[in-house]
DNA sequence: GCCGTTTTCGGCCCGACTGTTTTCAGTCG
């Protein structure tokens, strides 16, 4: 059984236990020993052999108990009894915005709702307004809430979001009322998916701003619309909250709503050690006089630590390391000298070498690798042995027009389903750079799967994986695999692990960078770009680097053009 | 149910907005 599955048993059973109305904090520790599960490297069932669950956080004596229990039966008995009282499908409920535990509760109970379509029937026939609590504005609020739910789609990828964000920022920034306006919450944090746009803003009359707001061309619908904060829904569907304090708070709210919910909780209770209660508006002391921050870093000092990088704040050790002085340097766009993996209309991009590499000397890099998919990749226009030769002509040709900038001659090779790559040794070694990536047959069992990749790993012309996992955002999942296996090979036989940084892709993406990073494996952040534009998406891979706790001694291509070849030639002698 | 350089028991982050209430519960982030 997978982490994520043991996971699944127990967020599921937090949800069910949370309608049953359970004591919160037992639901809050089944949810946060989920979540430590879902995201730990290591494997479950490994761990329970080695009797080290405990050491996940959040997992105590009844929680390991019960992942044993998972591991031998297959399903966890408390689960089903719970089931039995409260109908599994009852979750569901939850998924409308404004239906919360009490109210599913309350529905099941009353009306026997047990799912969004009996709910909307019941809404119809207006028997919600008769139920204690609830009138004819929460039928409405239901009514509407399904709407909402069957329109929005759960996360959007963080590349469709960014320009979202920058529009309606651009546009709040012409309120004459608003000093400062900020994007903060996942969008801040560049996790690869955003599920709404969080704005702040600084102003001495926040109720101007949030009427400014709500009044934007782009508003579809406003959910809510407070003196401080409104909840609206833009045209395209996707949610976007303001929140506006005055300029002297600025820096709580800032750190506040950039979260993570689990680096805001860890916060607060450092902030309480030190007998301070810090929310949004400032921390207040005990004699309740607030102390405020005008900016993000005096909220960190107040805690005597260092101003911790938005991308880190996930509660995955940056206090201890902010502590104790040992922060990563995080890699910068700016630190980035070259993309190594690139296509031009040799294959399946659209313009010339000469045009990627314009584009790529504009932006301030060093070098570019023209990285053509390989012939064995038929639906890309893939280069022959013959047509890789007649490349080599055209990058010679630009690089005596464009020197010191240096296109390099690359390809990107596909691996087989055998792990055998598309193109023969003697073509791969007229080559300055081979990127082998897996583009088909990623839903291959785990072994096969690891024992492919280990293959183009051990192969000796390869140098960079590309997009190892082959995960889309919101379409495939990752091709499952051994990682530690593939990044321990890596390590042994210095090949480069990608960082792809196409916005569907993000692959690797952070938590498996930074398990890559930690064994000591190389990174190398591209774009994979077709067009001169699409060299744009290296903020993204540097986002998911960052997030990663990558700094630039961990990423191939922050190397000089000098280092980069003595890197390639060593691999070569090798 | 978890956890401990203030605790092995008694805590567990904090506030805005809404609706149905006449002082607060539910939901959300």
């Amino acid at each position: 059984m997978t982490n994520k599955e043991v996971a699944d048993i127990f967020s599921r059973l937090a949800d069910l236990l949370e309608i049953k109305g359970e004591v919160v904090y037992k639901i809050v520790a089944y949810r946060k020993a989920a979540d430590a599960i879902a995201r730990d490297s290591r494997d479950i069932t490994t761990l329970w052999h080695d009797k080290q669950l405990r050491t996940i956080p959040g997992v105590g004596e009844a929680i390991e108990k019960k992942i044993g229990e998972i591991l031998t039966t297959g399903h966890l008995q408390l689960l089903d009894e719970v089931k039995a009282e409260i109908p599994d499908e009852l979750v569901t409920l939850l998924d409308v915005p404004g239906v919360g535990p009490k109210t599913a509760r309350l529905l099941y109970e009353k009306l026997g709702i047990t799912n969004i379509a009996a709910l909307e029937d019941a809404a119809r026939k207006h028997l919600i307004r008769g139920l204690p609590g609830l009138g004819d504005k929460s039928e409405e609020n239901i009514l509407r809430g399904i709407e909402t739910l069957h329109r929005r789609s759960s996360r959007y990828p963080l590349g469709e979001v960014l320009p979202v964000a920058e529009e309606i920022i651009a546009a709040l920034r012409t309120c004459p009322q608003a000093t400062l306006v900020n994007a903060a919450g996942s969008l801040r944090r560049r996790k690869p998916t955003v599920g709404d746009l969080d704005i702040l803003a600084a102003s001495a009359h926040p109720e101007d701003v949030v009427d400014f707001f709500v009044h934007l061309p782009r508003v579809g619908e406003v959910v809510s619309h407070g003196d401080v904060k409104a909840t609206v829904i833009l045209d395209n569907g996707i949610q976007a909250d303001l929140m506006v304090l005055p300029r002297e708070q600025y820096g709580s709210l800032l750190q506040h709503f950039t979260g993570s919910k689990e680096h805001n909780v860890h916060l607060r209770q450092i902030a309480l050690e030190r007998g301070l209660s810090f929310s949004e508006k400032g921390f207040q002391q005990h004699d309740g006089s607030l102390v405020l921050c005008p900016d993000e870093q005096d909220v960190y000092a107040m805690l005597d630590l260092p101003w911790i990088p938005p991308e880190l704040r996930e509660d995955q050790g940056e206090f201890e390391a902010a502590r104790q002085g040992r922060l990563p340097h995080l890699i910068e766009l700016g630190d980035i000298r070259g993309d190594l993996h690139t296509h031009s209309r040799w294959s399946d991009g659209v313009a010339s070498i000469e045009e990627m590499a314009v584009a790529a000397r504009a932006l301030g890099y060093e070098y570019i690798a023209i990285t053509d998919h390989s012939a064995s990749l038929g639906i890309a226009h893939g280069l022959s042995a013959e047509r890789v030769r007649e490349r080599k002509k055209d990058i010679d040709a630009v690089n005596a027009k464009m020197a010191p900038f240096r296109v390099l001659s690359g390809i990107e090779v596909d691996i087989m389903a055998d792990g055998t790559l598309g193109l023969p040794d003697d073509v791969l070694a007229e080559l300055d750079v081979v990127v082998a990536s897996p583009h088909s047959a990623l839903r291959q069992d785990r072994d096969t799967m690891t024992e492919r990749l280990l293959a183009a790993i051990r192969h000796p012309h390869v140098d960079i994986i590309g997009h190892p996992t082959g995960v889309m955002i919101g379409e495939r999942e990752a091709a499952s695999m051994d990682f530690a296996r593939i990044v321990a090979e890596a390590v042994e036989h210095r090949v480069a692990l990608e960082i792809n940084g196409n916005p569907a892709r993000l692959d690797l993406d952070d938590i498996h960078a930074r398990q890559a990073m930690n064994a000591g494996a190389l990174l190398c952040i591209n774009t994979d770009a077709h067009r001169p534009d699409m060299f744009g998406h290296m903020i993204f891979g540097v986002a998911m680097a960052r997030r990663g706790w990558c700094e630039p001694k961990h990423v191939l291509n922050t190397m000089t053009l000098d280092k980069l070849q003595s890197w390639l030639q060593q691999r070569r002698a090798m």
